[in-house]
DNA sequence: CTGCAGTAC
DNA sequence: GTACTGCAG
């Protein structure tokens, strides 16, 4: 056999490999992980919605933005990643599309070529592939920010894995995810979309006895930190940001989860 | 998985 | 602008 043929074999049972331990490992899902679609379309679940401080919150099927002008990008973007929307499907990758739901106007995915910045997902598309339509509609560029590609391909890839793992191993979390938009920030494209500096992502488990929240700050640079080193409290990020997380939850609730930055109540 | 870019129409 | 293909972490 010739030496490229063995590394594409290899490649192959790397990426098989990958995938492999997100569903495998964790579980007894498999035969839901590949169910044959949902009988309804996601409905947005506003309980677990942020506060906007833009003012513009556009719903799509599969996630919901609140979007700044200023900044040509989500402020945040929040689903729920339930069990059974993970799944194996390969579906092909189609082009950037600008989000016409946004009023304001999105920005165009022009403003990234050949900036140095990837088109970062804040939604993974692999978290919306339990149909084409699904997976298709996270390409648009109200759900994207500028991020370098290192750190995009690495740890923050690690961390969006993670999430799939809790999704599993919880059955189902929400997820909401942003760059931090404040400060001067560098940006890109002749519509200067703002490269952040730092990126978060707070999940919710909510469904497997007790709630618990768990948030993370990084760095926009990557990292072979181990990903609870990352782990902040939901407070320190509402600081942050101004944005107002979990308003729809109790009280007393909301201020006990949101000032935890502990994070043994999570299996990494 | 996360992506970009060269080439051709 | 779109499609196909190859490449990188």
């Amino acid at each position: 056999m010739k030496r490229k043929t063995l590394y594409t074999i290899a490649a192959v049972l790397v990426l098989v490999g990958v995938f492999g331990y997100e569903l495998v490992l964790n579980d007894d899902a498999s035969a839901e992980v590949i169910q044959q679609g949902r009988t309804a379309k996601p409905k947005t679940n506003t309980y677990f919605l942020p506060t906007s401080t833009t003012g513009q919150i556009v719903y799509h099927d599969g996630y919901t933005l609140s979007y700044s002008e200023a900044n040509e990008q989500a402020e945040w973007v929040a689903y729920e990643l339930k069990r059974s929307d993970l799944s194996t499907t390969n579906f092909k990758r189609p082009y950037f599309e600008i989000d016409e739901a946004v009023e304001t106007g999105a920005a165009h995915w022009r403003n990234y070529k050949n900036s140095g910045y990837d088109r970062g997902h804040l939604c993974p598309a692999a978290d919306r592939k339990y149909s084409q339509q699904a997976h298709d509609e996270t390409f648009l560029t109200s759900n994207v920010s500028p991020q370098l590609h290192n750190f995009n391909a690495g740890i923050w890839n690690s961390l969006e894995q993670k999430v799939r793992y809790w999704a599993n191993t919880y059955n189902g979390v929400y997820v909401v995810t942003g760059g931090v938009l404040k400060g001067n920030l560098k940006s890109i494209g002749t519509e200067k979309v703002s490269v952040p500096n730092q990126f978060f992502k707070i999940v919710i488990d909510y469904n497997s006895g007790n709630p618990k929240m768990i948030a993370f700050l990084m760095p926009h640079e990557n990292s072979n930190l181990p990903l609870y080193t990352f782990v902040v409290s939901v407070d320190s990020i509402e600081t942050l940001t101004g944005i107002d997380f979990f308003p729809g939850l109790e009280d007393g609730i909301e201020s006990s989860l949101e000032a935890s930055s502990d994070h043994k109540a999570w299996s990494f």
